[in-house]
DNA sequence: AACCTGTTTTGTCCAGGACAAAAGGAGCTC
DNA sequence: GAGCTCCTTTTGTCCTGGACAAAACAGGTT
């Protein structure tokens, strides 16, 4: 056998931890982690526990830690340093324990547990309450399990599936709508959807008219399928994950494109931890003031 | 005014042409293209043409073409030959000219028009058929006209955005099912959900039970998720970009770690292609097949 | 606290060399 | 002519080590 799958390639490395290539190498010239062994051609071969050990600081650096003062640290200290982080709790407890029973069926993989849990509550919180009281504080829950690696890739997978179902399932019983015609996207490094799908529910639930273009959308053409389709208002949606500086320039940039008579609204963690605000881009720092951002667009509007 | 957003730096034509740095690097060096112009700190600037062209390159190298034989060709000369690789169109008229009145209202943005017709398509059909005369031949009328550079990004994203909440709602409505249990996903480099989710709706729709994880699942975790939760079959969806390669060296490699009660169907146009058999894996080379491979399962199993 | 200003840390870029993996082609056999 | 093996060319990815901008930090001033 030449080949061992428990060591990774540099390719591989980068694809499981989201580290550049270039990274991982100036770590190793610069702090002397990771220190992966050589194959028979010179080329890094990572074991196992420095790749998860990337992927712990990879977490880590994400949430604004230094690489320089956790490198030494070890595999256990990064991960309790990752528990510790898990603030912001669920205020309301009736909240926290529905959440915390979903979270469970997640974690034992009851796929059709789940499905008819998540649809219940649905039903009977209605849409709207629904995003607002059960899935945001989920999305955060399922957010921090991950971060901390209680829950692993397909748990997660699973988790954003089910929800994607349900919300699409709902957005899609709705149609047509009126003003505000709403187009909705991410930039180019932002892959989370469900932001976005949370969003359009809310909106097409107030009779809004939405258009999602899906994640990962260059400027250019955001701001060439906002004219083209008569918009009034661009959505965009930002994780934790994304970059704060690299999302307030694409907006100052955007905001410059579009014409304006279309508003810009953007929302999510990445934005909301950004107090410095942007000339003619409303922020929206949580989920829970779409609906009275809508009620203001309306408002101003009929004036 | 220090930045021109008309050049781009080489992270960014990375992004948007998904070309690797060192791959823009080498063609500079060993083919003369591209040939960037170099801003105040010698860093590669690429003007939109250029970034155009390359476009056009990676597309007809992922189609198999050799770059050598194509970087000297002009930008018109590329789009011909990209127009020239229309073969395969739809056999039967009255799909093709459904399929093309489609097209046309996602040219024109009309989104509401094109939710309201899939849909009519769909109920009108039903769903079994809606899947396998509209939406397979129209996948591939959209994926040509890509290529050819017919439609752009965000017409493409909409599609997308489209079916995918027209195919969840199906398959979240059904519910339930019995055996066998499907496990459904993709390989980490394959991005593309749409044939999953149609495989997933064929599939429900005759009564199995089905889980599916999403596109991009790491091929360990595939097979822990398989074990524990009692599947009978893994299917693995594969789009015409994905590299033949890496599909049969990834099948080889989960045919070996699951179980031999675990069988293993893969589909799509990476795997159709391929010849080769791989053993112990079941290859759907057309989406008609899906549920003939069904039946043959539930035949075996009552044996 | 809010605002500058210099310092340190950190990530991304560059050049040019090396070589494995993939594709193409030539010659052979059935 | 299809299928096979072996050889050549093409192509992409990896390597090292240097440079420097951008971001984060720290310290002093208003």
């Amino acid at each position: 056998m030449s080949k061992d799958s428990s060591k990774l390639a540099i390719a591989a490395v980068e694809r499981e931890t989201g580290l550049p290539k270039d990274t991982l190498r100036m770590w190793e010239r610069r702090y002397g982690f990771p220190q992966p062994e050589r194959d028979e051609h010179d080329e890094r071969l990572y074991p196992a526990d420095q790749v998860e050990k990337l992927r712990l600081l990879k977490r880590l650096v994400d949430q604004g830690m230094r690489p320089g003062k956790l490198i030494e640290a070890s595999i256990e200290a990064l991960s309790e340093m990752l528990q510790a982080r898990q603030e912001q709790s669920v205020d309301c407890p009736a909240a926290a324990s529905r959440c915390n029973s979903i979270i469970e069926l997640l974690r034992l993989h009851r796929s059709e547990d789940l499905r008819r849990t998540l649809q219940q509550t649905l039903l009977k919180q209605g849409l709207q309450a629904f995003v607002i009281d059960t899935l945001a504080p989920l999305n955060a829950l399922v957010g921090n399990a991950w971060l901390r690696g209680e829950i692993q890739v397909p748990e997660e997978h699973l988790y954003t599936e089910q929800v994607q179902n349900l919300l699409r399932s709902a957005i899609n019983a709705q149609g047509g709508g009126q003003r505000p015609r709403v187009l909705l996207t991410t930039f180019p490094d932002e892959l989370h959807v469900l932001g976005l799908l949370m969003a359009e529910a809310l909106l097409v639930s107030e009779g809004a008219s939405c258009v999602s273009l899906g994640t990962q959308m260059p400027i250019a053409n955001i701001d060439s399928a906002a004219r083209a389709g008569g918009f009034d208002i661009v959505a965009l949606s930002f994780s934790a994950a994304f970059p704060g500086r690299q999302a307030a320039d694409g907006l100052s940039q955007l905001r410059a494109a579009l014409p304006d008579n279309i508003a810009l609204w953007a929302g999510g963690r990445a934005i909301a931890a950004r107090r410095d605000a942007i000339p003619g881009v409303s922020i929206i720092t949580d989920i829970r003031e779409t609906l009275p951002a809508l009620e203001a667009w309306r408002a101003a509007q009929a004036a």
